[in-house]
DNA sequence: AGTGGCGCCTAACAAATGTTGCTGCGCTTG
DNA sequence: CAAGCGCAGCAACATTTGTTAGGCGCCACT
């Protein structure tokens, strides 16, 4: 019962790379379906009964919280490789909106499938168990982030994970990577003014550490961008 | 096989009282010994090694990512009857500091014990993931708190949240909730300065909504209270 | 070709939040 | 008992951040 939807060797990168190749092999074969998604569409919503989770395979997804006043809050950004909501398998369904940023390419995984599976698979769900838990580890930096960091230090932290993550992905480059988000979107991620997003990218800017236009940063001093938004090279690796 | 340190009824209430009267019978005999530890002590360390979980009985414990400056920024507080750290247990170590916030009693939960039941009890499991999950659609809320509400709101938000799920864990009572917090505790929790904390704590005695006052937090007017920080009742019971 | 929307950018002003420094009080500790 | 420390509270001032408003350019419509 092979399945030509997902070849092991596709869950070579990013977040699911980690996972030992046997693991990788044991993983792909559950995925029923690839899908593509149309960007800036949404693609699930709050509370809504969920039979599937899927992996991100290209293309970006933002997790938002809103609340009554129209508010919205980006709560987590989903880079190639990362499952988007895997949590919505133990769950049944997701307490926040899940928004495709760009076309994207999906992995599905229905519930059904995984559970027959981890059944009888001990390794492979407290494996599945961890990447949630990696995803918990990231809201916790986000919290951190969002609580702790002035806009200048926060809006750097942001780039530089975001960095950090799309290197993992294998879709950075030494010089930058593509970030096709907009200063609105950028204002929901680290719960600033869309005004002062601007002021703060131009400071970076004119500090020569690094440039969002045209949908891609371009990093002029890694170093200095890591310092200045406070981030530890390390800390993606460790919990990865 | 049964052990004394834990009885099955001790599990009743809280968060882990939302399992089924079947999973908490066997959950509590994983339970190696209960232990007590003293407040303000620092409880576990983060990267340290971990080869146990814990359950907290009583009290009050924080968690907190710290940077290099000396920033720290409270990631998640638990209440009785949260598990503190159970993803300890998937991932063996942790990524913040573990601090009792006041004297605690805890269940002690040894990861090999629990991985041996674990292993045949995938309902369990999929139990404890889904706690673990919980706790990362709180640390959203978290996210939401901090970047989006003002000060007034998020302090009311936070009070708020603790409110329903001291509840929850048996030790809220209809005037207010014991809250042992100092206002810089406060400032840790809600991303801003102690001063600030004072300003909007006379701001919210001021307006008849709440006080803290001698580590107990009384309150005048609940759904004021729940308005004023943004906080849907429901949003606890949803995810529990 | 015109038009409308949206993103980027800036400036001026308003409001929120941080910082510093001080007071007083209660608790612990010597 | 005194000293020291940490917390609550407050005020004055500095800084950061939000808001409002407008101009420009691009792109998708019609």
């Amino acid at each position: 019962m092979t399945n030509d939807a997902l070849r092991p060797e596709d869950l070579a990168r990013g977040m699911v790379g980690r996972l030992s190749p046997e693991l990788r092999a044991r993983l792909a074969p559950l995925c029923s379906e690839t899908r593509v998604v149309e960007g800036r569409r949404l693609f699930s919503t709050a509370q809504e009964r969920l039979d599937e989770s899927v992996l991100l395979l290209d293309g970006l997804m933002g997790r938002y919280v809103r609340d009554k006043q129209g508010r919205q809050q980006m709560v987590a950004i989903q880079v190639p490789l990362d499952f988007v909501d895997l949590h919505s398998f133990p769950l049944g369904s997701l307490d926040h909106e899940v928004e495709a940023l760009t076309t994207a390419r999906l992995a599905v995984f229905p519930h059904e499938t995984l559970r027959a599976a981890l059944r009888d698979d001990y390794e492979l769900m407290e494996a599945l168990w961890r990447l949630t838990l990696i995803d918990g580890a990231i809201h916790r930096h986000w919290t951190f982030r969002l609580g702790r960091l002035r806009a200048l230090a926060g809006i750097a932290n942001f780039l530089a994970e975001m960095d950090c993550r799309m290197r993992i992905a294998g879709v950075g480059e030494e010089g930058g990577y593509a970030l096709p988000l907009t200063q609105p979107d950028l204002s929901d991620a680290c719960g600033m003014s869309p005004v002062h997003v601007n002021r703060i990218l131009r400071e970076l800017r004119e500090a020569e550490i690094c440039t969002l236009a045209g949908g891609h940063v371009q990093i002029m001093n890694r170093d200095k961008l890591y310092r200045t938004g406070d981030f530890r090279q390390d800390f993606l690796y460790d919990i990865l």
